[in-house]
DNA sequence: GCCGTTTTCGGCCCGACTGTTTTCAGTCG
């Protein structure tokens, strides 16, 4: 069983007692395991073997046995039992924003509703008012929450998300008032996928700030709106955050509304145990009262020893333990990256001549740029003959005498075949300075197939990179099945590295992928697959996957100097 | 249910907004 089956079985079995009404810490701390298993970069398999699942923050006995029953046997009892006792009616209803454990309880055993369609009829029809602490306008609540849930957008990419956001703050800064804007939240954390746009601004006059915000021409939908925090739902559907701060509380609410959730509650444990409370607006003695803290993110840290830590890093994956050993990592930035090693040109499926690119890759002020047209099997997207592929090094070798300031690369994205062969013969593949094998077919065969084709690729001598090792799009289909410690053992061994696409549907291998390779000492090339000029923009996004999974600078090979890469490729 | 260089019992992060309330419960992040 994986991470995260286990952790969505613990977060269902705190619903569940939710609507039982257990003890709140009981809930909380299944809240709290399921969390921190899903966070984990090791395999829960693995560390079971090893005896070792109590070493997991908020996992103890009783979960570390359940835990073990799950991989055993596939089924918690436990959960099972649960489901028989709670109507799954009730469950159905708290996914209604706005409806919680305890109305859903509530509308259940007083009007006995079966399901949301049920629901939102009585509602219609006035049925539901005069429960007790019900009347009108909560009944107005209810059925905006069930439209709520039709309309909001799943989570967006990261990508998507940016955009988003870029819109959101241009419109917010023309406002009256608004000293300091930023983003917050997830996306600031630079997370994959993002649900909610947080948005963190400074202002004297607070409720004049979120007055103008409801009245913005993106709203379409207000869910809250108060002196100093509002929420809006915009036209395209995505919720948006606004909280307004003073500015001398600006460093304590930034980290408040960056998160994650599960970082602030540890950082403010550790507060509390050296009698500090932190909050939003500041750090404050918890007997005296007065604040000692609140301008600035790094005075919040420095209250309880902390160095500052990066936002990428505010996931309760141990930076509190490393911040406090002294022991942060120096995270990779995008000026670190010197070129970009996975390129398509309209020789395959791309957009743009081979020179457009090169130029391209100059002005983002690269040293070099490798281009890695697709192999022959691959006929969808155009992929190249041996004869057509020898033609293009002729065209590199043209551009690389014409232009100065920019070695363009020699390279090819080639198939792995199903037995793990490679789409070109070796005496094609030695004349290119850049060999990239990827899968492109037979995403559902079984995981020691897909295993052992990777393996296979991986030991012949001229493979450098495998590209988007998982395969995965989001959005489209998962990541297929493979055995990755397996694949990082042999990528150290055969001086292989593991690519992180900064494609935004793909960001392959993910953060927590990435860091495991990282720790068996496995590097990593982060690149775009741009098929068009502008794609190459995209490295920014493979850098935050690479920050959030603790990389350094050292871990990549496209911030190598030209002479270190080549010396690297040559192996 | 977890956790402990003061504890194996008695704590468990903290606050805003909403609707229904004469002082607060429910929900959310």
């Amino acid at each position: 069983m994986k991470n995260r089956q286990i952790s969505e079985i613990f977060n269902a079995i705190a619903d569940l007692l939710e609507l039982k009404d257990d003890n709140v810490f009981k809930i909380r701390a299944y809240r709290r395991a399921a969390m921190n298993v899903d966070n984990l970069s090791e395999d829960i398999e693995v560390l079971a073997k090893e005896s070792s699942l109590e070493k997991i923050p908020g996992i103890g006995k009783d979960l570390a046995a359940k835990m073990i029953e799950m991989i055993d046997t596939g089924k918690c009892r436990y959960y099972e039992e649960l489901k028989l006792e709670v109507p799954q009616a009730m469950l159905e209803l708290i996914s209604i924003p706005g409806v919680g454990p305890k109305t859903a309880r509530l509308l259940y055993n007083k009007l006995g509703v079966k399901n949301i369609n049920e629901l939102a009829m009585m509602a219609k029809h006035h049925r539901i008012s005069g429960l007790p602490g019900i009347k009108d306008k909560t009944e107005e609540n209810i059925l905006r929450g069930i439209a709520l849930v039709k309309k909001r957008q799943e989570r967006m990419t990261l990508k998507e998300a940016i955009d988003v956001a870029g819109e959101v703050v241009s419109a917010l800064k023309k406002m009256p008032g608004v000293n300091n804007i930023t983003p917050a939240g997830s996306l600031r954390r630079m997370r994959e996928t993002v649900r909610d746009i947080d948005v963190l601004i400074t202002s004297a006059k607070p409720e004049k700030v979120t007055g103008a915000f409801v009245k913005l021409p993106i709203v379409k939908d207000v869910l809250a709106h108060g002196d100093t925090k509002a929420s809006i739902l915009s036209r395209e559907g995505v919720q948006v955050d606004l909280r307004v701060v003073e500015p001398d509380s600006f460093g304590a609410a930034l980290v408040y509304f960056t998160g994650s959730q599960a970082h602030n509650i540890r950082i403010r444990h550790i507060g509390k145990e050296a009698g500090l409370k932190i909050n939003e607006y500041g750090v404050f003695n918890e007997k005296s009262g007065k604040r000692i803290a609140g301008k600035t993110e790094s005075d919040i840290y420095k209250t309880i020893k902390l160095p500052y830590i990066e936002p990428e890093l505010r996931e309760d994956r141990g930076e509190v333990e490393a911040g406090l050993k002294g022991a942060l990592p120096k995270l990779i930035k995008l000026s670190d990256i010197r070129g970009d090693l996975h390129v398509h040109s309209e020789w395959s499926d791309g957009s743009d001549s081979i020179e457009d690119l090169a130029m391209a890759a100059k002005a983002l002020g690269y040293e070099y740029i490798a281009i890695t047209d697709h192999s022959e099997s691959l006929k969808v997207a155009g992929g190249l003959s041996e004869k057509e592929v020898l033609k293009k090094l002729e065209e590199i070798r043209k551009v690389n005498k014409k232009l100065k300031g920019i070695r363009v690369l020699a390279g090819v994205e080639v198939d792995i075949l199903k037995d793990g062969s490679l789409d070109y013969k070796d005496d094609i593949l030695k004349r290119f300075d850049l060999v990239i094998a990827a899968i492109h077919t037979g995403f559902k065969d079984p995981k020691d197939k897909l295993t052992d084709r990777i393996l296979v690729a991986m030991d012949n001598k001229r493979v450098n990179i495998i590209a988007h090792p998982t395969g995965r799009l989001m959005g489209i289909r998962g990541p297929y099945e493979l055995y990755l410690d397996r694949i990082f053992k042999n990528a150290k061994e055969a001086g292989v590295a593991l690519e992180i696409s900064s494609f935004p549907e793909r960001l392959d291998l993910d953060d927590v992928n990435a860091r495991a390779a990282k720790d068996r000492g496995v590097k990593l090339a982060i690149n775009t697959d741009a098929h068009i000029a502008e794609q190459m923009n995209y490295m920014a996004l493979g850098v935050s996957v690479a920050r959030r999974a603790w990389l350094e600078k050292e871990d990549v090979i496209n911030t190598l100097s030209l002479d270190a890469l080549l010396k690297f490729l040559k192996k």
